[in-house]
DNA sequence: TCGACTTTGTGAACGAGTGCACGAGGCCGC
DNA sequence: GCGGCCTCGTGCACTCGTTCACAAAGTCGA
């Protein structure tokens, strides 16, 4: 459920408070989890909490950073700068969250040369020595579908061995690289199932093992789904 | 984990080859699964499948489609016009999946009257108009962190019962309404997380001057060796 | 210094989700 | 028509994450 870096998020709220401990419970409010699972989580990290007390937000702070990596810097580049990849380059959000864009490239040489917010777009077969030059650890790939796994090989033959896909499309990487995955149209139709459900705007579905429970009698009960929300959600 | 669009897609790509049936096999290898997974998903659908030969392409793809709500259109509405707000609006991606953008709100009265690709941004108080008119079904939250829970409150309030939030920040909506979250910063940093692991907290260059600024006020505490996967992902 | 109070850290119970293995059911060649 | 073969549907065991509950450990006031 990615929630170290929603701890450390809550974490950077609270800190601007000058707040020195926290408890696990407000902790947990604030991540929108269970308080135990705070402490079981923090725990993995080693004891940085004092009991009767809290954990001392400063330090907290600290360790759950260096847990995420986060005492430098992580450069980004974007391949395929279409509509959603020059859309992700001028989003301000990365640079300042320690995760500057340092390079855009594509496959299309139409597009070499195209400046887009402050960089200039570059070829991907470049890749390999931009890698190197600037020290590319991550790598976004905003290209259509079918290009997306030859970038991922691309990237992670140049070095990049982290992989954040916007693609629509299911890829893999070899094992010692990482892979994450954002669909956003994946989301939406997430969000249109829950609400399709809600409104029962479907023919009633047998469920499994009521093999008589079929025609229009079909109680109206939202609150007992046929279909398992870890189909479709989590 | 949101398998079920998944499969949409997958079905989509398969449909595309005049295949009439496909296996559950074939299907979890293109989605990425367990086929047994598949099987068992499928049936919560419904029994759609023929033994000994497969599922039939088109009549699952309905089935799917149905299930996932994608029988007909869902306007969208995207609130906070800014960097993140007007790329989204200018993705073309949402529309041709069913989700067109139906309307821009903003709370700057500077923005309001902006053109922000075919649409003109409105002000967000004009939200439960716009969303009665238009037949709204889905929110975007673009807005900075600070903003997200009053925006979440005000599409809720406005009838708009499925939110997804694109805002830096943990958010809730009310019982009987949907809220995915999609933190780009997030995703970079569980990615981070992964490679630092893997490296042993190096960072990813050694940048010549300064190779030892983030690691000198660093305890060279031994991070547990033990973290689960699930606290930083999936 | 002592005792009441607070909050952590964790063993154990619980439950959801996953995958195996196999029976059930349908197709096809002979 | 029948036997062999293929693939679905699903009971069951298992794994793993979550939550409960409580002892351990530290603070604070008297």
């Amino acid at each position: 459920m990615v929630r170290l870096p929603v701890y450390l998020r809550s974490l950077l709220e609270v800190a601007e408070t000058k707040t020195a401990t926290i408890s696990s419970e407000r902790l947990a409010e604030m991540a929108g989890v269970n308080a135990a699972k705070v402490r079981k989580d923090l725990s993995y990290l080693g004891s940085y909490g004092t009991r009767g007390v809290g954990y001392d937000v400063e330090y907290l702070l600290f360790q759950v950073s260096r847990e995420l990596g986060l005492t430098h810097d992580w450069p980004v580049v974007i391949v395929g700068i279409g509509n959603l990849g020059a859309a992700l380059a001028n989003y301000g959000g990365f640079t300042e969250r320690g995760f500057p864009i340092a390079a855009l490239v594509d496959a299309d040489h139409g597009k070499v040369g195209e400046r887009v917010g402050d960089l200039v777009v570059s070829h991907i077969d470049d890749l390999p020595d931009l890698a190197r030059e600037l020290g590319i650890a991550i790598g976004i790939v905003a290209t259509p579908a079918a290009a997306a796994q030859d970038v991922a090989d691309r990237l992670v033959a140049a070095g990049i061995p982290s992989v954040l896909n916007f693609a629509p499309a299911v890829i893999s990487v070899p094992e010692g690289a990482s892979l994450r995955k954002v669909d956003l149209a994946v989301e939406l139709q997430i969000l249109s199932f829950y609400q399709q459900r809600r409104n029962g705007g479907r023919p009633p579905i047998v469920a499994p093992g009521d093999p008589h429970l079929d025609g229009a009698d079909a109680p109206r009960a939202p609150s007992a789904p046929t279909v398992p929300a870890s189909l479709a959600g989590d």
